[in-house]
DNA sequence: CAAGCCGGAGAACGGCCGTTCTCCGTTGCC
DNA sequence: GGCAACGGAGAACGGCCGTTCTCCGGCTTG
């Protein structure tokens, strides 16, 4: 097996077992008897379960804002509207069956402190969202973006929390009202 | 040693362990060794490892909304100055030096799936602070309490989040300016 | 005083898991 | 055809930790 193939495999597993079960609840040979990749290989391309964990993460992170950008799109141009598609998302996502809460609050809480990898990963991945949001927001007309910005990302991440946590099944159009009431407040 | 003050000697030590090093990377050996307990008394007291966490998370729940009350009844009567209240209190607690996220948010990501006991702490957490905002939100003059409380709740839990994960020290104050926001929309 | 229960200290046990090592079959190369 | 490098399979190792057990000193009680 090729090292690219053997590095999709362990990743694919990774992403589906960690996910589900969280991280420490999830072993080496898991994800590597899940993925069908040998001990050998896995150490040769992952140098600890710390660097695995990091690479998962990574890759999620492209995969889950290219989800989120795709609806985005697909809302059309209307700045306001596509702002308010994030929520939409959201709601989408929230309602799928697997869904665990984000992956990267997750991971924060499970070895945040204790891992310098997967802590960078974890907020480069938080920085990124937050910067698309913050796109989003200069596109809108409004004197104060940056303030626009600030208060949909707090409502998106609370969102997150409380559809992981609690049993509110309508977190996503919750934060997709108040957020349109900062539009409006903004305009 | 009397059981009421082993209780109290392992919560003490419990939360300040639990939290600022995370809950796995704790062992039972340490809570007992810093709350000068033997295993005995610790085994007779709570079953099991599980039984201890959500003894912790219940007391630190009790702890922390009744530091968050505090605040919000030193600001007086007015009911917009006493949800604002609670995010001036947020960014007092985020400024803290061993502020390390919402334990409950990082509980849930840790061990959430794992344990049913765990799982009700948090969720009564995060229930009994909603419906702290709620009331809160039913003392403004608004016609709808309901989804101001639901935009103040969110903003709340994702200035956690943010103020956690991320670098932005601002965070309670943007979230008390998108708060603001909310009020003047809904008075 | 004697005897028995209580509880403290800490060792022991069992299981899990990240990481490394060993064995062996295969493959490519001269 | 022989030989060496590679890599797959999985056992072995080391350490950690939740839980239980053993030993023993001291206090209580008749």
């Amino acid at each position: 097996m090729e090292l690219a193939e053997a590095s999709d495999r362990l990743l694919v597993a990774a992403e589906r077992l960690y996910y589900s079960r969280g991280i420490a609840a999830v072993g080496i040979d898991d994800v590597r008897a899940a993925a069908g990749v040998s001990m050998r290989r896995l150490y040769q391309l992952y140098p600890s379960k710390e660097h695995l964990v990091a690479a998962y993460l990574d890759a999620r992170d492209v995969r889950w804002r290219g989800r989120v950008a795709a609806h985005v799109d697909a809302a059309g141009e209307d700045p306001g509207a596509r702002l308010l598609a994030v929520f939409d998302w959201l709601g989408l996502w929230f309602a799928e069956d697997d869904f665990r809460g984000c992956a990267f609050i997750n991971a924060f809480g499970e070895i945040g402190g204790d891992s310098p990898l997967v802590l960078a990963a974890v907020q480069r991945h938080k920085d990124l969202f937050r910067d698309y949001l913050r796109d989003l927001a200069h596109a809108f007309p409004t004197d104060s973006p940056e303030s626009l910005a600030a208060g949909i990302t707090l409502l998106a991440e609370g969102a997150m929390t409380v559809a992981a946590i609690g049993t509110d099944p309508d977190a996503a159009a919750h934060a997709k009202a108040a957020a349109h009431v900062l539009l409006d407040a903004a305009r």
